[in-house]
DNA sequence: CTGAAAGCGCTTACAG
DNA sequence: CTGAAAGCGCTTACAG
């Protein structure tokens, strides 16, 4: 099999404990014994046993930063990953991706045997215990697209995001107002739908509705058909974009002049003419990689925590 | 720290040996002594130390399966990849995604610590000594529409693919041909552009050029233009979908009549009503779940390498 | 500068 | 059924 620490010690004639010395680059070794270890290492292909390693030392090598996100397949998810790709590229770092899906426990206790020097959270909460597990193991982590109080993060301002929605229904013209959104209570929805409804509460005359639907492009359809035959709405504003489309289609095909703003400006809203509310899933991912590898390699223990809030825009396709 | 084996055998007052026959479910203890190590387990939070057990055993933990690919921000790439994850589900595995980027070694050095079941090999063909320590580590592996003489695959039949969209030019009545491509020389390339050539072969008065680009909407917009304006060619087959996007582009802004078609059906060909061959990522990606699952829980050792071939399928959108 | 020994947390024959 | 011991591959005081 693989030839171990002991091998070389047999070979070379000196005792392991030498032989781990020169593998360590220990200063405290005779250049002849260290050039024949390493020449015997070589002969043998010797890699060291890593486990082995991790075993007795109980620390982690650190040349891997992680990103733990619910859901990979989701777009916006994926144009931060590229971005934190392009921002980790030649910083020697390289990233694992981890997807939650259905069994959180097993993903954290892959986590818990690998080795990291620091961890990405997108979007999702860490438990107590994890945050706990990953400090015994020296590593960091940054919350992104998500924040929480005593904790660093980078994520963009969904009550702003929310209010831009808002100011463009009002801009439009449009009195009687509907949020359809996705039916899972996240922090994201949460902050849009606050801060839309800061920004239509000064304003006389309006009415707002909720309506939550499956993350679905055809719930929304559904929804957004429904409502228009109803006939009394004239603006929504849609959690993402990938319900706004429904909510495009439902309009074409209603022959409605209802207006339509969506969030995320996905490839499609481009191509469609959905206004929508931008956010640069690619720059967020950049600052996250920076900054991960910021916090990676800074000796000290864990100083204050950073946040940084990235602003989204409005772009108005008339929709 | 962490309660280790010995805690329990100390408060216990069995020895470490009886523990760990008890955490390993061996039938030789007796029912009293299972129950009160289990007792005194729980209340010391006890949580085995996985390291020690792999370093002890030499073999690795079989419930995570890994997928490796080049690039992950692919389009086709994620498609398979969201199709992996729903053909897991309910499946007992997990998955873990390894994008190898630039740095492959890494990469693979942090597999070779890591505890797999199997692997999923997207488009990368691996090389024979990382096949090797695969093999030490007992996990299996399939190639991802990707395919290798002996080998294991799932993967689609780009040859017939290539044939299709020549047969649609051709339809079309194109006779001056252009195939604008990657510039990256890899399988799939050669075998669609194989195919265009074998499907185009038996016809007179065909004439058919080659054009290499980088692998950027831009560059194939840039390239389809001049060839416009150059005035001879009537027909383009775009290696993908993201450059045939530029040459779409290229014939609105140019104002001609030429025929475009593209590779792989992403959403925007839909929107645009791009012509394309399509290829389902979502069903390769359940299909090389299955698959993988399957010959991990096989028993038995790598019994003949099984081989599946996709076909590809036109969609005529008349562009 | 180097060797011998103890130990990281666990498993597994070997006795009893 | 259970304990004591050896060992997985490595590191690290402790002597010398």
């Amino acid at each position: 099999m693989a030839a171990t620490i002991k091998d070389i010690a047999r070979i070379s004639g000196f005792g392991v404990g030498t032989v781990s010395r020169v593998l360590n680059g220990s200063p405290r070794v005779s250049p002849e014994t260290r050039a024949r270890v390493l020449e015997v290492a070589r002969e043998l292909r010797y890699r060291p046993n890593k486990l082995a390693k991790m075993l007795v030392t109980g620390r982690f090598p650190d040349t891997t930063i992680g990103i733990i996100l619910p859901l990979i397949t989701h777009r916006f998810s994926l144009e931060i990953i590229g971005g934190i790709y392009s921002g980790l590229s030649r910083s020697g770092y390289n990233l694992l991706v981890f997807n939650l899906g259905k069994d959180r426990e097993q993903v954290f206790e892959h986590i818990r045997y690998s080795h990291f020097a620091g961890l990405l959270a997108l979007l999702d909460p860490l438990k107590s215990e994890e945050k706990q597990m990953l400090e015994e193991h020296h590593s960091r982590f940054i919350y992104l697209d998500y924040h929480e109080q005593g904790e660093s993060s980078i994520h963009y301002d969904h009550f702003r995001g929310g209010g831009l929605a808002a100011s463009y229904l009002l801009h439009k013209n449009c009195r009687n107002i509907l949020f359809i959104g996705d039916r899972a209570d996240t922090q994201q929805r949460r902050e849009r739908l606050e801060g839309f409804k800061d920004a239509l509460s000064g304003r006389e005359g309006i009415s707002l509705r909720e309506v939550y639907v499956e993350h679905d492009e055809e719930a929304a359809y559904a929804a957004a058909l429904r409502e228009i035959h109803a006939g009394r709405v004239e603006g929504i504003f849609f959690y993402c974009d990938d319900l706004a489309l429904g909510g495009l289609r439902a309009k074409r095909d209603s022959g409605s002049s209802i207006r339509i703003v969506g969030y995320d400006d996905i490839q499609a809203a481009g191509y469609l003419g959905l206004s929508t509310v931008r956010q640069d899933g690619d720059r967020l991912g950049r600052l996250g990689a920076r900054q991960i590898v910021e916090l990676v390699r800074a000796e000290a223990a864990p100083h204050e925590p950073v946040s940084l809030t990235l602003q989204p825009e409005l772009i108005d396709r008339n929709s």
